[in-house]
DNA sequence: ACCTGAACACCGTTCAAGT
DNA sequence: ACCTGAACACCGTTCAAGT
């Protein structure tokens, strides 16, 4: 009771302690971080704001730990599959996260400035300007999809037809790998196409 | 008090209700939907299981009048587009729902359904088991995260760079249908890509 | 069978009290 | 400045009591 000499706490090892509450697999509560860190749930509100703050710390956390604002690339493609893949790295090792994530506006500046970095470079290669935020919304989508169906396809579909669950049986995390890279390619052809379309409206 | 001689409460009652509170914006309890139909939140239990029976009803009751099992196509674009389409339409009206959807695992049967006819359309079609779950993440990522877009990109984004927050604003609804079209158009060039890719492996 | 009020074990958050 | 325990207004869910 009363202050203690160190402080106990501080923003980084609360983030810390919920991602790892988040991995355990647990409920995510504010009290559930608390015991992780032996402290009490009132004493988190002397370094953070409330549940959607820490939550907000995990998603800035582990965006920079995945490298998401380092997908600094020469030319688009290149960047689409670099925003890709650290936004898959994001949240594969931690797929409980993304029912906690969806649905947050996100404020992190760091986070934020991954995806204007990402609207910049496809406006310079000729997209679309209206098209931007699609573009960002379906790889973003697609990352995040993915991830989740690698992770725990069985959370997603809990199926009785035969067929549809042997797939999803059979459909394991090894798999997964070589599915991401598919995903990947199909949506590189696709936006190729697309800017073929945006650059040349006339053509015919 | 006592049991009324007429039942105030039906599976469908409760369905609809929860439909009209999720739109109406605040959160989504128990209670509020007890609220709703003028009755006590336990009352709710002698026809439903509790919340997460609730929002499945939900998914169930806005699949069916999106058409979604109805997408009974014959080629697999039509198919594709189809079940885009629908998704979208069902997600499109109430975008509150996505983050109470989304982590929840689908046991609806005329749900599913709609999944596995598609599973089993795009496989006719020659595509590689393998691969059919997440072509199907794809197309499933993308409604949802153009839903989600269309309906709300501040809701999504909270910028303070200038240059992305001008991209935000810019991208009003109107312009969300073109994006969808122009997002369906990717994808479509995209699988076809991948589609010659599996059909002719070892062509060159 | 179907609704109610009371009760239970939880939440997130606030705040005075302590050092 | 920073932690605590008590308190507040909520949750979802159970259950005996009523008709």
């Amino acid at each position: 009771m009363g202050r203690p000499s160190a402080p106990l706490l501080s923003v980084d090892k609360i983030a810390d302690a919920a991602v790892r509450l988040i991995d355990q697999g647990g409920p995510f509560t504010v009290q559930a971080v608390a015991r992780q860190l032996h402290v009490s749930a009132p004493s988190l509100y002397n370094h953070v704001q409330g549940r959607d703050h820490i939550l907000e710390l995990v998603r800035a956390r582990l965006a920079s730990r995945a490298g998401l604002a380092a997908a600094e690339a020469s030319d688009w493609e290149q960047a689409v599959e670099l925003f890709v893949r650290a936004h898959r790295r994001l949240f594969a090792g931690h797929p409980r996260l993304i029912p906690l994530l969806v649905g947050q506006t996100i404020r992190d500046p760091g986070v934020l400035q991954a995806y204007a970095h990402l609207a910049r470079v496809l406006e310079r290669a000729g997209f679309a300007r209206d098209e931007l935020l699609t573009v960002i919304s379906v790889l973003d989508a697609f990352a995040l999809g993915s991830a989740l169906d690698s992770a725990a396809p069985a959370e997603v579909w809990h199926s009785d037809d035969e067929d549809f669950a042997a797939l999803l049986a059979e459909t394991a995390a090894p798999r997964a790998e070589a599915a991401l890279d598919a995903g990947i390619a199909i949506l590189l052809d696709g936006l190729r196409a697309r800017l073929r379309t945006d650059q040349e409206p006339i053509s015919d």
